[in-house]
Parts: structure tokens; C-alpha cells; sequence
DNA sequence: ACGTGGCCACTTTTT
DNA sequence: GTGGCCACGT
């Protein structure tokens, strides 16, 4: 009895298959990670060192989910094996070594909001007219031309005769020049970088090259034309290279992804072994049913078919209702009234839909029901303003080079320095060519500073300071010691106390956020750098939080989705004009409405057992009140699998116990104990009013034994145990722990 | 220097 | 319905 016993002939086969080019297509749901997990035990059994192994996967949830399998099978072996994302992979290549492309190794990763920022500055040194160019159309074609490999010359040349186009090629290059001053990367400069790297650099590229002897890429059907070509690289002197995908779940082209990657990837290696996987091992074939017929209509695709053991099970739900206010009362309720009778848990279903806008309606109702829910995306806790505020001055801090950074602290909280003179240094430092920081250390040469000369000196003796704290503290106290030095929480209250306490619980799940990383980076005997953690913080995905170990109902754009599997899924908004996108109708493209059909499939074979289409006849999409009709693809599923619902009825809620409060009263959410804001100054003896060993409960991690409390200066910190978040430092101020 | 009120564009999806 | 931007007033 060998653990490959339990794989089907398919799938043992691509264990097995390990030297040479291998494609192996790999239908939703058909065990592709088993596929691979057990393809690297194999390795390691065959006697290749696990510091020769790769593995690409496209989320770090599936990376961290990917180690541990492995681990589960090879014991504490699979440690040395590299599993990480193509954007991780390369800031690891690219710390080493991007000085030997000029630059700097502790570049800054700009997120899509500093990428605004950088292309409006451009816009404004280049005299762009906005009407002409949006600077969010400028960003997405500087992003295809970094995804297809473009540089700015190249671009200009393609451009010859065109005016309009030529100008572009002109923000592109001083878009890029900016990048570089700041010492700056985006995100499609890692990939890019890496392959220019690898590229020019002779003595690196054969290190890699001979390092990485055995290369995995999952989710390949969503690689884009540089990603493709970093590891047609890598994998060059050894050429075993195993990539895993699915040309029926591309959903990523707009995003660059190249579905000729999977498709032709058999004329680019002409002795690949090509594997289909075909048999499901998740869904109903009712469900299966249904995802083929829909696929179906695509002319773009390898022939295949999904099929399973697992027998018919229930039909495919089907309910239609007249407003979207009724569709998310209905799925709220039948959630509820699932977990009422025992037949599943709240982490058993999903919510699924086409634009994060749709979550808002589900998440009223789960609030006034009081189910314990979880949204996936939307704004990412990243960008908010609190988070971002306190990230820039790490950045400021850490690369005082990012202009962007130290701009955007050097007046938060307001201290005093405004626009005329922020300007002026500015246009010193574009004078003499040094960095925005650099010529605030030299303020006093910066000419009509006047009175701002005292405040811009206060605040580069605060970074100055903090410079230095940063040597002597740990992460976490050197966190909190920002925002003790720079009055930031204060300001917060001082500004808006509306809005303040949202954003101090944010602030303080950051703090729980950085101690999380300082004590895994101890415990992994790593040294945890406040470059570490910018670097971590800047590639995290939404999904990536997502915590199987906690009961609550996932929501979730159909994108987040993928890779993904639940027992029961609502698949919501299935309207004309909705999903699909009103977008891909008018543009009358063909491709665009199967990017879209794909994505349906994607959804519907997220499900294992039970599967709920619901659509709205009208629904309020940015104010305004919109009339849709059935989503195409919904008329595209046979009609024997569905069984079709009525017109929702608003049928006698109390009564089916749908659980819901009576409109009036109760509008509050029942989770937030709302107490007045406790003031700073705690040093009176009362303590934070529970003691150690006492059980707490919080808002967001449920409840925990307080473990230790200690006094600071302005505040008691917190470690508390909880029963599913696990070990946490916070401050009392923040955290408002109840005693239970 | 900074706050406010009115106008506008926006929403498809994200590492 | 919301957030960003500009113009204006203090």
C-alpha cells in the first residue's frame, strides 16, 4: 500500500511523469492539488533534494495550503521546497540581486493606489490633458505593455505616425523614470524586472537556472506573457517543467493573462506530455451537468467533459425574485433556516456574484440577523486611509527615497505644512535631482521657505527619531511607538470622532497583524525586518485571510472564487446587464462574453452539492433603479435540472422563521457594544477592567484567556489566547475587550 | 493653511 | 450612493 494508491490512473500517471515538459489540463474540481502534492512527495522519494523544487501557485493562501500538504506527506522535508506566488517568488530573487540592474535592493512595491498617485504627478510634469487621457486608461495600457514585454522605446517605435499614441510612449518612459527615482517597483515590474534580470545577468540566471531543477505552475491558464516567459527561462537548462491549468476557468484577461499560454504550450514544447483529468471528485454530476452545457457554447477550448461517481444528487435551485432586496432576504434566510435544522454550518455556504457592489444588500440582512459573515475583497484592509497613513510612514522610514510616502505623511496629522510648501521643496529637489526626503535635510538652502522652515525641520527630526527607534525596538513596539510619537491616534479622534472608532479598530487589528508577523518570523528563526513585513503586506491577497476554521458564510466576487470549493453555493445576480457584464454585451466581442461564460463555470463548479441561482427583476445599481432580464447564461442550463421557484413571495417570514427583526427598532449591529471611546491616560490604578486569565471577548476574533498585561506609558497592552484567531498583543484602549 | 460645499464620474473582475 | 477634486471662504 503506497500513498499513490489512491489516485486514478490519470493522475498517477503525471506523479510519475516527472522529467520533461508536462501539461496537464486539469478540469474544476478533478484533484489537481492532490496531483501535485503528491507529484513533489514523489520527487523527494526519488531522491531529488527539495532545494530543487519549485512550485507557482497563484494565491498565498494556496502556497501556505500547498507546504502543508506536502509536509503532511514528506514530513518536515518539503521545508527546503520553494511554494510561493510568481509576485513573492520575485521579490525574492529580486532583493538578492536587482542592484545588478541599478537598483536599489530595498526598493519600495507600489500599490495600485501609489501607481495613481506616481501617474498623476506625470500627468501634471508632462501637461497631459485628462480629457484626453485618463490616467486611469494610461495605467492599464503602461500595464500591458510592462505584461507583453514591451519597454518604452519599443512602444514609441510601434507608435511611429500616430501623434496621440506617441505622447503615451512619452508618459510611459517618464512614468517608468519616476518608478526608478523613487526607487520603486509596481506590481508588473517585479515580474518584469525579474525576467530583465535573469535575462542580462549571466552568473544569476544559470544560479537559478540550475537551482530550480524541477518547476510547477498551477492556475497557468491565468499567466500572463512575462510570467510565461520567467519560467521558460528558469526551467531552460532542465526543462522539467509540470504546469497545471484549465482553459475553461481563464478568467484573468484583463489582467493580461494569456490564455494562448495553455493553449499552444504543446507547440512551444514539442516532446510536452500532455495529461487530461477529467473525473471530478467534488460536484453532483447534476452540477457537472449543468457547468458543461454552459461551457459548451465557448468555441475557443480544448475539447474535454467533465464527469464524477458521486451520483445525480438534488436539482440545481432556481428562484426569481422582484427586487434584489428580496433575493438577498431570500439566500440570508435559507442559510439561516439550513443551520437552524442542523443540516450545515455557516462556513458551509457561499454567496457568489460578479461586482463586490452586490455584497452590501447580503450584508445588511447577515447583520440584522446577526449570522456571522465574512466579505472577501472589496476595499482591501490595506488601502484604507488609517492603514495606509501609518504604511507610508514605515515606507518614508524604511526607503526614504519613496517620494510618494514622505508626501503623503509629512502633513498627517496636520502639523502646519501645507501646499505652497510642499511645492517648494519639490521643486527643490526636481532642481537639484535628489529625492523629496533629501531635500527636506537640507531645508534650510530650499529658497522662500520662510516660516515653513521650522515645521518641515520638526518633522525630519520626528522621521530622524524614528530612524533610530527602529534599531533599538522590536517591530511591534516600534509600531506602536510611531503613533505614540506621532499623535496620530489623537489626531484620529480630534478629526472625526464619528469615524475614529472604526478606524482605531483598524488600526488595531494592523498592530495584532505586525505582532503576527514578528512572532512567525521568530518562531521560523527568521529576522523580522520592517522591510519583511512591508514586503508581506504589500503582496497579501484578500482571499488569503479567509480562515477555514471559522463558521461564517463566505461572500465573494465569482474572481476571488476560483479554486475555491463550498457544499453549497448561491450563485446571485444571474441578470442580462449584470452577469453577464453590460460591458461585454455592448461591446458585441465574442471573446469578452466567454471570458464571462468562463467565469460562470468558474461558479457553478465551486459547488459540491447544493446549487441556488437567484436573480432580481430590478435592482438600484448606483442610485439609480435598473430593470434586467435573465442572465443568458441561466437560459443555457438544461431545464430538467433545475428546479424552478416561484416569483419570490414575500410568504409570512415569521413564520417559516426566517428569523428576521421586525423592521423598526433593532437597527443596530448587534456585534459592536458600542461604549464611549476610553480616553488615553490610563494610569490610573483601575487597570483595563479585566485581569490575567480572565475571559474576554472582541469584536472581530470572538473570544480568548487575556495571557498578560502590561502597563505602557499611555496604555495597557494586551495578549490575549482566542479559541479560533489564536494568540494576540493589543492595546486595551483599542480593543475594547469585554469581560465575559 | 485648512475646511467645506458642490460638482463630477464611477463600478466589472485583482496579483 | 460615494469618493475625489476644485473653488471659495475664513
Amino acid at each position: 500500500m503506497s500513498i499513490y494508491d489512491t489516485l486514478n490512473e490519470n493522475q498517477r500517471e503525471a506523479v510519475f511523469h516527472t522529467e520533461g515538459p508536462l501539461l496537464i489540463l486539469a478540469g474544476a474540481g478533478s484533484g489537481k492539488t492532490r496531483v501535485l502534492t503528491h507529484r513533489v512527495a514523489y520527487l523527494i522519494e526519488q531522491g531529488v533534494m527539495p532545494y530543487h523544487i519549485l512550485a507557482i501557485t497563484f494565491t498565498n493562501k494556496a502556497a501556505e495550503e500547498m507546504k502543508e500538504r506536502v509536509d503532511d506527506i514528506v514530513g518536515e522535508n518539503g521545508g527546503s521546497i520553494w511554494v510561493s506566488t510568481f509576485h513573492s517568488m520575485c521579490v525574492r530573487i529580486l532583493r538578492r540581486h536587482i542592484d545588478r540592474i541599478g537598483f536599489d535592493t530595498n526598493f519600495t512595491i507600489y500599490d495600485t493606489d501609489d501607481q495613481k498617485t506616481l501617474m498623476k504627478e506625470v500627468i501634471r510634469l508632462l501637461n497631459i490633458d485628462t480629457k484626453v487621457f485618463k490616467e486611469r486608461m494610461l495605467l492599464s495600457i503602461v500595464s500591458s505593455a510592462k505584461n507583453e514585454m514591451v519597454s518604452p522605446d519599443e512602444f514609441e517605435q510601434r507608435m511611429e505616425g500616430d501623434f496621440q499614441k506617441k505622447r503615451i510612449a512619452k508618459v510611459y518612459r517618464e512614468y517608468e523614470k519616476q518608478l526608478k527615482k523613487n526607487n520603486a517597483l509596481d506590481f508588473d515590474d517585479l515580474l518584469l524586472k525579474t525576467v530583465e534580470l535573469l535575462q542580462r545577468d549571466e552568473e544569476v540566471r544559470s544560479y537559478y537556472q540550475d537551482r530550480f531543477r524541477y518547476i510547477m505552475v498551477d492556475e497557468y491558464q491565468d499567466t500572463n506573457t512575462v510570467q510565461f516567459e520567467l519560467i521558460r527561462i528558469l526551467s531552460d537548462k532542465y526543462r522539467n517543467l509540470c504546469v497545471v491549468g484549465d482553459d475553461d476557468q481563464s478568467i484573468y484577461k484583463f489582467r493580461g493573462a494569456n490564455i494562448q499560454n495553455i493553449l499552444s504550450f504543446e507547440d512551444v514544447y514539442k516532446d510536452a506530455r500532455v495529461i487530461k483529468l477529467e473525473q471530478n471528485y467534488r460536484s453532483t454530476q447534476t452540477i457537472l451537468d449543468a457547468a458543461n452545457a454552459v461551457i459548451q457554447n465557448n468555441k475557443g477550448r480544448k475539447e474535454k467533459a467533465l464527469w464524477t461517481d458521486n451520483g445525480q444528487g438534488d436539482v440545481i435551485a432556481m428562484k426569481t425574485f422582484e427586487s434584489a432586496y428580496e433575493e438577498a432576504e431570500y439566500v440570508v434566510g435559507d442559510i439561516s433556516q439550513k443551520v437552524r435544522e442542523g443540516k450545515e454550518e455557516y462556513k458551509d455556504n457561499a454567496i457568489l456574484y460578479r461586482t463586490n457592489a452586490q455584497s452590501r444588500l447580503f450584508e445588511e440582512k447577515f447583520v440584522t440577523a446577526g449570522i456571522p459573515y465574512k466579505i472577501v475583497g472589496g476595499v482591501n484592509f490595506y488601502s484604507r486611509r488609517e492603514i495606509k497613513d501609518i504604511l507610508a510612514y514605515l515606507k518614508t522610514i524604511d526607503n526614504g527615497k519613496d517620494d510618494i510616502a514622505v508626501r503623503r505623511v509629512i502633513n498627517v496629522p496636520k502639523r502646519g505644512i501645507g501646499l505652497t510648501s510642499v511645492n517648494r521643496v519639490q521643486n527643490y529637489a526636481q532642481d537639484k535631482d535628489i529625492s523629496f526626503y533629501d531635500a527636506l535635510l537640507g531645508a534650510d538652502f530650499i529658497p522662500d521657505i520662510g516660516r515653513g522652515l521650522s515645521k518641515l525641520e520638526s518633522f525630519v527630526a520626528l522621521i530622524e527619531y524614528l530612524k533610530g527607534a527602529k534599531e533599538k525596538l522590536g517591530l511591534f513596539d516600534f509600531v506602536k511607538e510611531i503613533l505614540s510619537k506621532t499623535e496620530y491616534i489623537e489626531s484620529l479622534e480630534q478629526e472625526d470622532p464619528e469615524v475614529a472608532q472604526t478606524r482605531m479598530e483598524n488600526i488595531d487589528e494592523f498592530i495584532s497583524k505586525v505582532a503576527a508577523y514578528e512572532e512567525n518570523a521568530i518562531a521560523s528563526g527568521e529576522q523580522a525586518s520592517l522591510s519583511g513585513f512591508l514586503e508581506e503586506v504589500a503582496l497579501v491577497a484578500d482571499i488569503d485571510s479567509l480562515d477555514e476554521s471559522q463558521d461564517y458564510v463566505i461572500l465573494m466576487t465569482l474572481h476571488s472564487a476560483k479554486g475555491l470549493e463550498f457544499p453549497s453555493v448561491y450563485l446571485t445576480g444571474m441578470e442580462d446587464g449584470l452577469f453577464p457584464s453590460y460591458m461585454t454585451i455592448v461591446a458585441d466581442d465574442k471573446d469578452e462574453l466567454e471570458e464571462e461564460r468562463r467565469l460562470c463555470y468558474v461558479g457553478i463548479t465551486r459547488a459540491k452539492q447544493h446549487l441556488t441561482l437567484t436573480n432580481a427583476k430590478r435592482r438600484m445599481i448606483r442610485g439609480e433603479t435598473q430593470y434586467n432580464k435573465t442572465s443568458r447564461f441561466l437560459k443555457e442550463i438544461p431545464r430538467y435540472l433545475i428546479a424552478k421557484g416561484a416569483v419570490f413571495e414575500r410568504e409570512k417570514p415569521d413564520r417559516d422563521g426566517f428569523g428576521f427583526k421586525p423592521k423598526t427598532g433593532f437597527r443596530e449591529n448587534p456585534f459592536k457594544e458600542r461604549k464611549p471611546i476610553k480616553q488615553f491616560n490610563v494610569n490610573d490604578s483601575s487597570g483595563p477592567g479585566y485581569d490575567v486569565g480572565d475571559r474576554v471577548l472582541h469584536t472581530k476574533f470572538g473570544v480568548g484567556t487575556v495571557t498578560n498585561i502590561t502597563a505602557g506609558g499611555r496604555d495597557y497592552e494586551v495578549t490575549v489566547n482566542f479559541d479560533t484567531a489564536g494568540v494576540k498583543k493589543m492595546f486595551a484602549t483599542f480593543a475594547k475587550l469585554q469581560k465575559q
